[in-house]
DNA sequence: TGCACAGTTTACGTTAACGTAAACGTCAAT
DNA sequence: ATTGACGTTTACGTTAACGTAAACTGTGCA
């Protein structure tokens, strides 16, 4: 038997709410099982949770992250429904990966633009050491 | 003299409404100057707004695309000044490299998956060959 | 037995980021 | 002189992603 977990033992290890976890399952991100009325996460329903708040880190929305996450979830039986994710699955990977250039060249500007800050910091305090002496 | 644009060249380019541009300012992400009534954006508006919607992009709130790139702006006059703006700089750049390792982990998780996926279609495949004998 | 505690549903409220519409100004061209 | 095309302000509407509150349901234990 794999382990489980309630509702507030996931919220408390993600850091949010009980209500945003049942909010992912209305928006049809999660399913967990149920012991009558109670939730019951799976370990997989826990991934899933988790793969929805890193998309949402990145600025997916919900529907997109649903997207993506179903991908892996999607049926492999058939030749023809292994191409077609094959396909979806680089079409994602292209998005992601506009993401990362975006991001990279956050950095490389943020990074250029600190070490001008970095020199200017240099010239200053010699020119105070100078005026000084 | 610089080139300037109009809100509405500036819309068509960026593939967005004047009302968007419109609210960015109201949100003082952009402080274009004016002719009379009407909005006069330079070059560096226009840059302004660029780096606002890669913000978007990368999933950041608008509030926290202006403290970003009001850093770009910030006063450079004083050492002390320097000095802050450095650690801000320290802090953001922390932040972009969180999600740089988010996003990594999203494309080398989906990297895994899909070749996972050409294995099984392949060996599919090899199957539908031996029966085709 | 009773009560605290965790969970549930239902439903209205809130915030961010615009969309949409109305009413108006201005300037060039017909 | 009027008609567009573009611009402006003001203001209410909308959607996503939850927050918040009320009323109810088990469940373990003192």
């Amino acid at each position: 038997m794999e382990r489980t977990y309630s509702i507030s033992e996931l919220a408390a290890e993600f850091d949010i709410t009980p209500r945003t976890i049942r909010h992912y399952e209305a928006e049809g991100l999660i399913a967990p099982d149920r012991d009558g009325q109670r939730r019951i996460y799976s370990a997989r329903d826990r991934v899933r949770l988790a793969l929805v708040l890193r998309g949402k880190r990145l600025g997916f929305s919900l529907a997109e992250a649903r997207e993506i996450i179903d991908l892996y979830a999607a049926p492999h039986g058939e030749v023809g429904q292994l191409r077609t994710l094959l396909g979806k699955l680089d079409a994602k990977r292209a998005m992601l990966e506009d993401k990362r250039r975006d991001l990279d060249a956050a950095i490389a500007n943020m990074d250029r633009y600190a070490e001008r800050c970095r020199e200017r910091l240099g010239d200053l305090e010699a020119a105070t050491r100078e005026a000084a002496e």
